[in-house]
RNA sequence: GGGGCGUUAGCUCAGUGGUAGAGCAGGGGCCUUUUAAGCCCUUGGCCGAUGGUUCGAAUCCAUCACGCCCCA
């Protein structure tokens, strides 16, 4: 470190200080005059959430009784009188400590802590005049020291910057952060669960690529040093998880990351989990069906029943999700709009430029369908509902429908208007792949920089023969905001994307 | 990329041109089975940054940064 750095490192430290942080370095360095203040030799029997469970039905007299002993560690989170409140991973337990019971070197050190220490302790469980569960403090230590002050112990946290900046002050202070996050990890738990039960082996495919595909969207780069080679941060797994059910994996699922360069929102952030799926010998109509019974199953699990409110609107988990054609949504939801209209293309680019779409010139029929439909019909489509015949021009994965080679034995699902899933049934016929691929080339030639790559031993691998296969993506943020009734995607990432702060 | 709103004490927020405020947290007492924050006293600020207007700016203007919302 230069001298400058270190001289910078100063000035940042010293402008983060405050008096109230300085007292507490003042009343740390007490306790390590005293004894090793960062001690590391107690043992927890007990949690919050459990105390409260066992013993939440016993009053006063029975739990004088039984006399339980417990022995919880936590942070300090409320202090009145004679009471402390301390909060694990689970939940809060309320203490009782009187002071004048302690020796004189203890009393000073219990009255120097602060909200925000961690503590550990021991005693027996009883319950209060007014009928508060807590611990009648026997033996009591501060396990770590808290530097800086916690937010205010009523109003909480509620600056939306440093709440996704430092997640840890959040998860301290918000208990409404905290339970998304625990609603978030079951909501995973059970789509492994889920998946795991119906036979689909779990597998992880690379997440640097060399070239990037499986779906439309720009890629980020980065570098391999030693084999000086250009890679990219997967944009989807698909061709890879396709490869594994060449490979005779007739079921398998990723449950990861994708890396997206595209801009921020309260839909997007950079990186974002997909659950992605495959499933041999199935179409998509089967992978609907799944689709719905999962989504039940979370709700169930999660949520415990079958309809959910999202940002005041109720959604319906129970009934059969709706299914209507791509077309069939456009004409219903747009006054006026006919089929006929939608299916030429000079009628539908004419159409779309009335409602402020401007065609590129490369774009089909299928594709300004496709705008249109983004533009005017995705927000309106709140109970869940699948969308079908997707054009093939602008599904270069999905396998022709076998009547219409125009549109593709494909869906999407849409929840909250908003795209949760998109499934179909997979083009395994090496030779029309690698004429989408060339497809392909021909756009990113023209200047379309999310059109694909062509993928030769994508090819390849198809010509070896991939069994009649149906696949599908779900949105697991888009998916937990839903479940958890949060209005960003911020709110469902632990550590949402922000741009660096200059001083 | 465009528009609107925001940024004041550790936290939550008042303060529309004339000495920088409150509640909580912190400090000193009292109290020791309380209940969102018991009672009394009290410390605490580069008002996001830079420039301008003005005798005087947290306040008006401009630019920038970050955030939130809406639009593309």
């Amino acid at each position: 470190m230069s001298e400058s750095d270190q001289n910078d490192a100063g000035n940042i430290e010293s402008i983060d200080e405050n008096k109230l942080i300085a007292q507490r370095r003042e009343k740390l360095n007490a306790i390590r005059e005293q004894r090793n203040a960062f001690p590391n030799n107690f043992r927890r029997n007990d949690y919050a959430a459990d105390l409260h469970e066992k013993f939440g039905d016993k009053d006063k007299e029975e739990l004088a009784t039984l006399a339980v002993e417990a022995c919880v560690a936590g942070r300090i989170i409320r202090q009145r009188g004679p009471f402390i409140v301390i909060q694990d991973m689970g939940g809060q337990i309320q203490l009782y400590l009187n002071i004048k019971e302690f020796a004189d070197e203890q009393k000073a050190e219990i009255k120097s802590w602060d909200l925000g220490d961690i503590i550990g302790t021991q005693g027996l469980i009883f319950r209060t005049d007014k009928g508060e569960l807590s611990i009648r403090v026997k033996d009591i230590s501060l396990l770590t020291k808290s530097l800086r002050p916690l937010p205010d112990k009523h109003k909480g946290l509620t600056d939306t910057e440093v709440r996704y900046r430092q997640r840890y002050i959040d998860l301290i202070a918000n208990k409404e952060s905290r339970d998304t996050f625990i609603a978030r990890s079951k909501i995973v738990t059970a789509i492994r669960s889920f998946m795991n039960q119906r036979r689909y082996m779990e597998v992880e495919t690379p997440m640097m690529q060399v070239i990037p595909g499986g779906a439309v969207a720009r890629p980020f780069i980065t570098h391999h040093n030693s084999l000086d080679q250009d890679m990219y941060l997967r944009i989807a797994p698909e061709l890879y998880l396709k490869r594994l059910v060449v490979g005779g994996f007739e079921r398998v699922y990723e449950l990861n990351r994708n890396f997206r360069n595209e801009g921020l929102s309260t839909r997007h952030n950079p990186e974002f989990t997909m659950l992605e799926f495959y499933q041999a010998y199935a179409d998509y109509h089967d992978l609907m069906e799944l689709t719905e019974e999962m989504l039940r199953k979370i709700a169930l699990d999660v949520v415990g029943s079958g309809t959910v409110t999202y940002q005041g609107v109720e959604l319906d988990f129970e009934k059969p999700f709706v299914k209507m054609t791509i077309l069939d949504a456009i004409v219903e939801k747009v006054e006026g709009v006919t089929k006929e209209q939608l299916s030429d293309f000079d009628s539908v680019r004419a159409l779309a430029k009335t409602m402020g779409i401007e065609a590129k010139d490369h774009w089909g029929t299928g594709k300004i369908q496709l705008e249109i439909f983004d533009a005017k019909v995705e927000e309106f489509l709140q109970q869940p509902t699948f969308i079908t015949q997707y054009p093939t021009e602008v599904s270069p994965l999905a396998r022709r429908n076998d009547d219409n080679p125009e549109i593709s034995d494909r869906f999407e699902l849409f929840i909250g208007g908003r795209e949760i899933a998109n499934g179909f049934s997979e083009l395994n016929d090496s030779e029309d792949q690698a004429e989408r691929f060339k497809a392909q080339v021909a756009e990113k030639d023209a200047g379309d920089n999310e059109a694909m790559h062509f993928d030769q031993d994508y090819i390849t691998a198809l010509e070896y023969g991939m069994p009649p296969t149906a696949g599908e993506g779900i949105g697991i943020d888009r998916l937990v905001m839903l479940f958890t009734d949060s209005a960003s995607i911020r709110d469902v990432l632990l550590f949402p994307h922000m741009r660096p702060v200059n001083d």
